[in-house]
DNA sequence: TAAAAATACTCCATAGGTATTTTAT
DNA sequence: ATAAAATACCTATGGAGTATTTTTA
C-alpha cells in the first residue's frame, strides 16, 4: 500500500467521481479507476458503491478518514524535515501537533 | 513521498547499515543506496552521516520516528479495514487506538 | 439514451538486479 | 587492506495514456 493511491482514493472519495478527481489529479480516468480497483483488491475489501450517485461502503468511509490523516501527516512529516535540514529548527512545534 | 522508501530508510536507520538492510528488504544494495539518495534529495535533506558507524542527522532522528509512526499507521488502517470488511465489526477499538 | 466507469491495448518511467569502483577505517 | 556504500549499466514491473465498450440511472 503506497501514499499514491491513498491520495487518489482520497480524491475520488471526497469528489464522490472518478472523472472529477482524474482532473483534480491531473492523471485520465482510466488508470485511476484501476489503482483504486488495485488498492481495493490489496485490502480484499471494497471501499466504494459504484452506483449513482458514487457511495462510500463502511470500511470505504473508515479507510477514507484514515487516508486523509496519513496524508496530512507526511505532508507534515516532509515539510518538518526540511524545516529543520534548513537549520530553521526555533520555531519547533509552531503549526504542528 | 512514497510508502516503500520510508520503509526502506527506517530498516537501514534500525540497522545501521545497507548491506543489512538489504537483506532484511529481500533488495539488493545498490537499489536500496539510490532510493534513500532519492529519498533525501526530494526532501533535501541528508537523512544520514555515511561515516563508521553510519548515523542519522537531525533531521534523519526526526524523520526515523515519524516514519515509523506512518508505517505503524497504515499497517493498522489495513489491517482494520479488512476486519471491518469481513464483517468483524463488533470488536471496534479493541488492539487499536 | 446519455453520462460515467470499466476494459483492452500500448508506452514509458522507474524500481530492482549484476558487475564494478570508490570510500573509509 | 578490507568491508561497506556508491556508481554504471541493464532489465522488467507496473503506472499512465488513448480508444473503446460496458454500465446504470
Amino acid at each position: 500500500m503506497e501514499i499514491r493511491p491513498l491520495r487518489y482514493f482520497v480524491t475520488v472519495a471526497a469528489e464522490r467521481s472518478f472523472s472529477r478527481a482524474s482532473e483534480k489529479l491531473n492523471i485520465a480516468q482510466p488508470p485511476l479507476s484501476r489503482q483504486i480497483q488495485q488498492l481495493e483488491a490489496e485490502l480484499g475489501v471494497q471501499l466504494l458503491h459504484r452506483g449513482r450517485p458514487l457511495t462510500l461502503t463502511e470500511p470505504g468511509r473508515y479507510f477514507f478518514e484514515q487516508a486523509r490523516q496519513v496524508l496530512q501527516r507526511t505532508d507534515a512529516m516532509r515539510a518538518m524535515a526540511r524545516r529543520i535540514g534548513a537549520g530553521k529548527r526555533r520555531q519547533f512545534g509552531i503549526g504542528f501537533i
